[in-house]
DNA sequence: CTGAAAGCGCTTACAG
DNA sequence: CTGAAAGCGCTTACAG
């Protein structure tokens, strides 16, 4: 690969010229500026990136570390990057997929990361990855809230999940709901822990109690209770006639296909038994099947530009003032697996 | 951050040992290696990646091209990438999210790709990203075959698709099916063209002649047509009762969704009306649904292996003979949307 | 608008 | 097993 001496040879002028052609950051002369341009053409000469940014310390790429695992892509995380590539483009960055594994932490023998920031996907408490990001001073911003004491400055995009909830419920307490069953998500995750808080809370508000075997939590990834969460809560509660819920609001698309399955099986109808409503799941998905189903849409696309216009004021590449804590709003997306409660 | 001459001072050793300590490359004694650790952990002390690079020539990641466009990841690209990423951290590469675009490929302003290797996900004929690439002499693998008489030494990895169109056809002949539609994916891919040839020929050994209509193919994804894909063409064919199709076979769950649909808005039934079978598609999803649908396994993630390691062959870690073309296998998983044809 | 020179933080023959 | 020095391919004050 021809090198910029090689371009500053032929084309009879100094590296500093070559360099100025590229990158534009003093002006160089019409005449000089083409006759570099050609020679480089020539020579198939495109700067080297790595020296580039051994001299003015950026990388130009920005890191999304994502949780280690075996299944950690859902629809959501894919809309999500799909919206922190198309985003960080928009900058001149590019995005390095990290997978910072438990050992890895331990043994920082490697080298430091060629990134310039960071998006930390699903943080964890005592998450490693951000304290190894903190300690090697890159800036990043996490997706969903962390709680985290020590660490200051902390930047985070994230949904409001206690207002998604709270519209969810406002929306099936509209609808003549009552008994509602919550298929909601992991247990250890605080977005969980938000949402049942929220909630309890909604529901205590206009005097519903909240009873056993109301609210489920998704069982560990590694559970093999895990691929068919919502079949057997669904099931259970189904089957008891007096008390059983007129509407379930269940976390992704799956857990609402194993929902709708039981309440098949159980020889009931959505809607007109019961009430199905998903948090986050594939809206095309969700639109296609029958019944379609109603739910929020939570804009995983935009979470992730939001979050890389974030990390860009964090790296002074985006002027002016900035909130730390950004909020994607959401919205209900009305389809047939919702109605209201036949008295 | 501290530098290798900061370490170097404080461990009273020179520049070189500290490298060695960290590089391995060459043997230190176990007193200086100590103390060479113990200051770099007081000084908080990682070798600088982008330094390294610059003289090793070696950047320890690898880049996933994929194809430009707003919704370019499915299931499929998802399970693929979570093998890439996998497969790659176990050689200590990282994974850098290339979406070069068309612009990017004409204005080749920017740097050279700080990567050792690539991996091109939907190459399509007369691809500027495979040219680019070349051009940079970086080693890159495709995933699905390219047809370009130019370059030598093109490594692809890649589904059998004739075979995987014979399994199916067999399959569905085999249940006595005669009238079989074919959903195909969008018909510039080399991968549609591959399987419409098959399609034909194992149809017409089996003396069934191909008639118009029995083959569709997926509108382009900026087409208001591609969200429905699968619905009008069933509909249509359907409503025929003289020679409505007895099976079909879609290109992916979607467009087995669509299908679906518009088999049981024409008040028909899957299985026992029309079978329906899918080439690609979420096996979970797949699994979940009513009825469960009988499809291939593609192992997209068994894709995203083989892929890397070829390439870790090319860049020379990996060491031994290898096959320029590797075909991952592909099994047919039985589930409920299919039957024998009842006479 | 352009050039000469120092320097970014490492690794790697070479020598011992 | 260790050190001194050159060099990887750029950018950037400094000077003109």
């Amino acid at each position: 690969m021809a090198k910029i001496d090689d371009v500053a040879r032929l084309a009879g002028v100094s590296k500093g010229t070559v360099s100025n052609v590229f990158s534009q950051k003093r002006p160089t002369s019409k005449k000089v500026t083409e006759k570099v341009l050609q020679i480089s053409k020539e020579l198939n000469y495109v700067p080297n990136h790595i020296a580039r940014s051994l001299v003015t310390k950026k990388t130009m790429a920005i890191g999304l570390t994502i949780p280690h695992g075996k299944f950690f892509f859902s629809v959501f995380h894919n809309q999500f990057i799909n919206g922190v590539i198309l985003e960080a483009s928009n900058y001149g960055y590019r995005v390095l997929l990290d997978m910072i594994a438990a050992e890895e932490v331990k043994t920082p023998s490697l080298a430091s990361y060629p990134i310039d920031g960071a998006i930390v996907l699903g943080p964890t408490e005592e998450d490693d990855r951000i304290n190894l990001l903190y300690q090697n001073e890159i800036p990043f911003v996490t997706i969903g809230k962390i709680i985290n004491k020590g660490l200051q400055g902390v930047s985070t995009v994230n949904n409001d999940n206690k207002q998604v909830i709270r519209d969810i419920c406002d929306y099936l307490l509209g609808l003549g709901h009552r008994n509602i069953m919550f298929l909601n998500a992991g247990e250890q995750m605080t977005v969980s822990i938000e949402r049942t808080e929220e909630f309890v809370r909604v529901l205590q508000e206009h005097g519903v109690m909240i009873q056993p075997g109301m609210i489920h939590y998704k069982p560990g990834i590694h559970s093999d209770k895990y691929i068919k969460y919502g079949y057997d809560e669904t099931l259970h509660s189904v089957k008891n006639h007096t008390e059983r819920p007129t509407a379930i609001i269940a976390d992704d698309d799956r857990t609402a296909f194993s929902a709708l399955n039981a309440i098949n099986d159980a020889g009931l109808r959505v809607p007109e038994d019961i009430s199905l409503f998903v948090i986050c799941g594939d809206q095309s998905m969700m639109h296609q099947v029958r019944p379609s189903l109603t739910g929020m849409d939570l804009q995983p696309s935009e979470l992730g530009v939001q979050s890389v216009r974030l990390l860009m004021h964090k790296l002074g590449i985006l002027e002016g003032s900035y909130e730390n804590n950004r909020i994607v709003p959401s919205k209900i997306i009305e389809r047939n697996s919702c109605s209201s409660i036949q008295n």
